[in-house]
Order: C-alpha cells, then sequence, then structure tokens
DNA sequence: CAGACGTTAAATGTCTGACAAATAAAAATC
DNA sequence: GATTTTTATTTGTCAGACATTTAACGTCTG
C-alpha cells in the first residue's frame, strides 16, 4: 500500500525517520536485495564486521538484524574460515513450521470460532478435490485406504485415531500434485487440528468418520470429483454438528 | 558435467546443530510458551536483564533471541520504565506481508512453473466462489464494479491495471466473508502476482479480463456458485493461454 | 612427489561493561 | 492541587575482548 520508493540508496542519509530500529532497518534492506534478487541463493553475504562498517553501525546491531532474517529462514550462518550469512534456499519443510506457528496464533489470538475456522478448512480441502480426482496416483490411494484402516482399529488411542486423521487430509492434499497447494494446505489443516481435536475428541464417532473417508477414498479411484465434493460437505456439516450440538 | 564445488554428503544430518545456537534455543522457548498459552495476549515478558540471569546467558544473546521473536511478531517492545517485551496480539495485517514473503520467495526459489503456480491460484479462488455466493454483501458487489469500471479505461497504465485486477481478486475472496479464509488466500494471490505479471503483461487483451470479471459479477449478484466456479475456470484456461500460445 | 599433520587466519558465537534515549512514576515546587 | 522536575527502569547502541569453529596454507615425512 505504501509507496515504496526506497530505490535510492545513494542519497540515504541517518535521518531523523524515527529510526529508533537499526537491526530492523538493516534486516529490511537484506531482506528486499533477496527478494529482488540482488542476492541470489547461496550468496555470501559481507562479513559481519563488514556489514557494520558498511551500515555504520555495531556488530551487534548487525547480529540482531542477522538473526531476524535468521528467523525467518532467509539467512543461514556457518562459523569458521569460510563462514558467514548466506541466503538459504527456502524449502517447503522450513517454511512449514513458521506458517503454522503463525496461523495457530491467529486463530488463538484473534477468537476466531470453531464454524468460521472449520469453513475455511473445508472450503480449502474442497479446493483440491477437483485436482486431486485427475492427478492422484495409485500409490496415494494405498496410502489413504492404509490410513482408513488404521482408524478401523478400535483399540487405537484417541490421539493416534487424530493423528492418522490428519496424515489421510494431508495425503488427500497430496494428491493434487502440487506443492503449492500442499503447502498452503499443510499450514491450515495442521493450525486447526489442535482446535477440532479440543471440540471433537469426545463426542466424534469414529464409525461416521470412517465410513466419510472411505467414500472420499472411492470419488478419488473413481475420479468422481463431485462426489467428492459432497463427501467433504458432510464431512463438514458433520464436524460442525459435534461442535453445537445444543438443541 | 561440472564439478560442483557444493557437494552434500548425504549423510550429513542436521542433528548436531542444536549445541550452539543459545538465542535460538531461548527463543523457541517463548514461542512455545506464547503458543501453549503460558504467555497470554499482552503479557509482558521479564525484562532483558532478568531474562539473560534466568537463561544464564548475556544481554545481547537474549536480546538476539527477542529480535528473532519480534521478526516474526511474536512480540513488540517498547523503551522506558515500565517498557519491556510485551506478547503481541498476532493481527492479519502483521501476518500478510511475511506470508506474501514466504510465498514469494517459495516460488522464486523452488522453480515453481507458471503453470502449477497458476493452478494453485485459481484452486484456491474456486475455493471461494460457493461461499461468496452466499455470503456476499451489496457493498462488495459494488466494489467490484468499481473495480471493473476503472479495468474499462483504456487510458489505464498496465500498472494500474494489474493493481486493479489485485483488488478485484481480493475484494471477491473478501466476499466469503471468513477472515481466515481471506488470509490464507490474500498470501496466495499477492504472492503469485508478479510471476503472473511478468508473462502475462505485455500479452493479455483487457477486454477479455473485463468480460471474465463481469461474469463473475454477475455470478455472485445472482448468487450462482457452479456459474462462478465455470468462469474462473475460463480465466485459468486464458491466464495459461498466455503463458504458452500454441496460437 | 604425495599424503598426513600441524599451524594459522577468518569468521561467527558469546560475554562484559558502558552509555544514550525514552518513558512513566515519584518527588518537588509553585 | 496542578505543574514541573527528578529519578529509576528499560530498551537501544556501542566498543572491545575472548572462545570456538573451520577451511586453507605450509611443513614434514614416507
Amino acid at each position: 500500500m505504501s509507496d515504496n520508493s526506497e530505490k535510492r540508496p545513494s542519497t540515504r542519509k541517518p535521518a531523523r525517520r524515527a529510526a529508533s530500529d537499526l537491526s530492523a532497518d538493516i534486516a529490511n534492506e537484506i531482506r528486499d536485495s533477496i527478494i529482488d534478487g540482488r542476492l541470489i541463493v547461496d550468496a555470501r553475504l559481507p562479513s559481519e564486521a563488514e556489514l557494520a562498517a558498511q551500515f555504520a553501525v555495531s556488530r551487534p546491531t548487525v547480529r540482531e538484524a542477522l538473526k531476524r532474517l535468521a528467523a525467518q529462514s532467509l539467512i543461514r550462518t556457518q562459523r569458521g574460515a569460510s563462514g558467514g550469512a548466506f541466503v538459504n534456499r527456502l524449502s517447503y519443510e522450513q517454511a512449514y513450521p513458521q506458517q503454522v506457528t503463525t496461523a495457530t496464533l491467529l486463530l488463538s489470538m484473534n477468537g476466531i470460532s470453531f464454524a468460521t475456522a472449520c469453513e475455511a478448512r473445508f472450503a480449502l480441502e474442497r479446493a483440491c478435490a477437483l485436482l486431486a480426482c485427475s492427478n492422484r496416483t495409485d500409490q496415494q490411494l494405498d496410502a489413504l485406504k492404509f490410513e482408513i484402516e488404521r482408524q478401523k482399529d478400535t483399540f487405537l488411542s484417541d490421539e493416534t485415531f487424530c493423528q492418522s486423521d490428519v496424515s489421510f487430509h494431508r495425503t488427500f492434499v497430496d494428491c493434487a500434485c502440487n506443492p503449492v497447494l500442499s503447502y498452503q494446505l499443510a499450514g491450515a489443516i495442521e493450525a486447526m487440528q489442535p482446535l477440532m481435536n479440543m471440540i471433537t475428541y469426545t463426542r466424534r464417532s469414529r464409525a461416521v468418520i470412517v465410513d466419510l473417508h472411505s467414500a472420499i477414498l472411492d470419488a478419488l479411484a473413481d475420479r468422481k470429483a463431485t462426489s467428492c465434493e459432497n463427501v467433504l460437505d458432510e464431512l463438514h456439516s458433520y464436524t460442525l454438528s459435534l461442535a453445537s450440538p445444543k438443541s
């Protein structure tokens, strides 16, 4: 929204623009360099001492800036002679935890209702149905089948059942064979699972869940996207009914 | 094959990196306290000196940990007598930029193809169609109409047109009236827009876009979810055809 | 000449101590 | 009693130092 016209560092001076957070400024500057390609993957940043001289600050300040970037997995550091800070290749594995943390806190801190979270979660999962039906592999079907079989085991602990539930839905999302989609959805599903577990833990009927999961598997096997979406809607309704059975 | 100087021995395990990163350990510990509720929103953390004593490290180390948390908007700091570090109420506005940054870098650093990104983007947007049709307000329709009118102006610069395009789609997502969905989708749309602009900038026909946008508006007005999804599919196909014109 | 081995230098990780700046509460003044 | 001043607390920043890690260099030996 704000006009980002900070492309002229030559005329830049230690102005009075509320610059009481040097480490944040430095971190932002380096981050922008990474985003717009001036610093490419695996490029080595100047040493902390050099950065300190370059930005005319002390080394602790530079270090705080680097730690900010490290917290976002934008850089990695290595000790030793040819060590230093390197631009990190951001991988899905590294981005997942942050995504989950952020989503979890957003839900818990902003009073998101169970219904709203649930609605979002199933809408997103529904978005995968079409692609999953066209792109799913037989291996993925086997994986889904395996989880369903696990869930049929009545001796399974509640915790393990929930874990298997998450695995099932993540595998379902993976059926779309689109890593971007998997990334986005994994964050959403993982973040909402604790919330959903807390509410539906005791009330859920495993038989109903297993039946619906089986129906999803069948729809995927037959590549029937519409029927797949319908089952997801049923699962959505059932989950909602667990949360508010007040009558 | 060129000899790669950055070989990665597969036997190398990332297990021994926990030994020397005190600031990361401290940051993780505090983060977990926030997540599981031991530290609630607006709670004040101990002062840096107290934290240093508590964790038996020096103040700079504590500060690096706090900067890591600040980079994720988990805490805010305030100077002065009754200042300190406070648990931040994570808002969507604060989470957006990080979400966009992460998504942008994930796309650009992992060689995500245009088709894959496009597929994910439209699948996600499609997920909103059903909810948008039931929940949209007349105000939102007006906002969409306003953007379409802007896009009809032939004197609009390419940049402004793209900007309006983003606004249109974000407003569309907002029609679902689900903040969680808006958050997830905004990240995806914002992150993919630069990629899509780069490819479709010159080739796109504004008339086609405007027509499709109008069709979306009509579908929303009539609350016809299926027709809305179909138009989105058309837009998807058209965008894809721009990237690989078989003519 | 080649390989093993010790040395060295560079870089990050950490600590100590200090001062500056901001800020709210307490104290002093009118 | 209201306003002003002082004070204490806390973060922001700096300087210097030492420890630790690690790659590169040089030396010694077979």
